[in-house]
DNA sequence: CCCTCTAAGTTGTAGTAACAATTATGTTAA
DNA sequence: TTAACATAATTGTTACTACAACTTAGAGGG
């Protein structure tokens, strides 16, 4: 009855539902048990549950169905923004995710190469990190990480772990640099591979790639980080009408 | 009070606040009035309203600040899949949206070119509509539709305008075509445009352009539509921390 | 004038309850 | 056996309440 306290109920059910879904104890395609029995193992009340339920739903793992139950839907619902963990969806896939560091580097406030940053960063002083991300060990994504100097300036390269989930650039900006953030935007651009390019990420120059841009907002609006990923795509995502405007067209 | 019933409370004090929101009425940066006086505006409790105003929250329009308040965020949250509606966007933008059909053809099970098809549609013969979307008259973007003929094989020229909010593919698939769905995944991948498709969009041949393959599902799993998109992108998503899971990383 | 603290106001979490809408199941009758 | 029906089970909607956590504004003292 320590901690465990800090995080809400629902947050906690949510929580332990997954690791059943994951541990293999709700197989895909099978029923959970009901809201109520839910509600009694977890000795929490039916509104509770149903906001456990509710963001399982939402985030693609279980779908509802009324006067019938819950049914798993898959354990890894498809979404490739930046905001979601690439190792973990390497190692939920089997593969085996890396990284290399390229280069740490800081840019003064108006520095030149920072015209793609958003225009609120473009006043202060930035911390720019470069990796490239591989699978299995074949090169697949270029990922430039910008950060206000500020949070990350004193950054190194022991702080970019090369192997293990701590490689994670989402773990590590938590973790390390206490970079949180609540809101984001994601800007997805066609290009072609410059000579730089194609060489690092092992395709022939002038192959289609995809700009993955990303900005992170904290709770106040102030942009805490950006991103842009590089990759020989394609990129997912799962939409579901739930989390979308009622359809009524 | 005649069938305005048939939508839920909930339901209905969203699209009610969506408005006030999109005629002025609640500026973007105000605060929107507290839950209980919009609990008693709407006349509904203040479970109610706040699921109303959570879904407002989860989809970008408005924020919420534990003691504070709702602010309004944007009129029009950045959202560029497949289920949005590209009309809607471009008419609130200030553009004029048009659309110029270029074909209509069925296709019976396993044609040639069904091969980019998720694997059950191709059993199924198909009914595939190619339209050009413009903005100011300019070409932007191709727009692939395949339907199952069982629901859209009657599909006609007619049933295809190629102005004002009617040309929304969406609106013409529920409206016309009853085809309702209920979940989706989208994809985007980078390509190069051919010879056909840079005429067509009046960009350079091997211009690097955006393809986005959009499947839609209903209730039961079975696929309604697939679509595909050719564009000469960028396209954007707000991603909002709430509608993923809990960030612990 | 400025700082501190208190109090009021607002959203967040959690519970109970009741009924509606839909689905699944089992029983009955043809 | 099959179809129709009644019943139970399950999720969906909505209401009420209470307290916790946080923000804001105002009162009061220095």
């Amino acid at each position: 009855m320590a901690q465990t306290n800090r995080a809400p109920k629902y947050e906690r059910a949510y929580q332990e539902i997954l690791e059943r879904l994951k541990s293999g104890r709700y197989p895909v395609g099978s029923r959970i048990p009901t809201e109520s029995e839910l509600a009694g193992q977890f000795d929490i009340s039916r509104v509770t549950i149903r906001r456990a339920l509710d963001l399982l739903v939402r985030n693609g793992y279980i779908k509802s169905k009324q006067g019938s139950g819950y049914t798993v839907q898959t354990l890894s619902p498809a979404s490739d923004t930046c905001l979601t963990s690439f190792t973990d969806a390497m190692l939920r896939a089997g593969h085996e995710p890396t990284s290399r560091l390229l280069s740490i580097s800081q840019l003064p406030a108006g520095a030149p190469d920072t015209g793609d940053l958003p225009h609120d960063m473009q006043t202060m002083a930035i911390t720019k990190v470069s990796r490239l991300r591989l699978v299995d060990n074949n090169p697949r994504m270029l990922v430039l990480t910008y950060a206000p100097a500020s949070l990350m300036g004193n950054a190194r390269a022991e702080d970019f772990p090369e192997e293990g989930p701590e490689q994670s650039i989402l773990r590590i900006l938590t973790n390390r640099f206490n970079l949180n953030w609540s809101a984001a935007c994601e800007q997805i651009t066609p290009l072609v591979a410059s000579a730089d390019m194609a060489h690092m990420l092992a395709v022939k120059i002038h192959q289609p790639l995809l700009k993955q841009a990303c900005t992170a907002f904290d709770k106040d609006g102030r942009p805490v980080f950006h991103e842009e990923a590089f990759s020989n795509g394609p990129i997912s995502f799962n939409l579901s009408q739930q989390t979308r405007e009622p359809n009524h067209v």
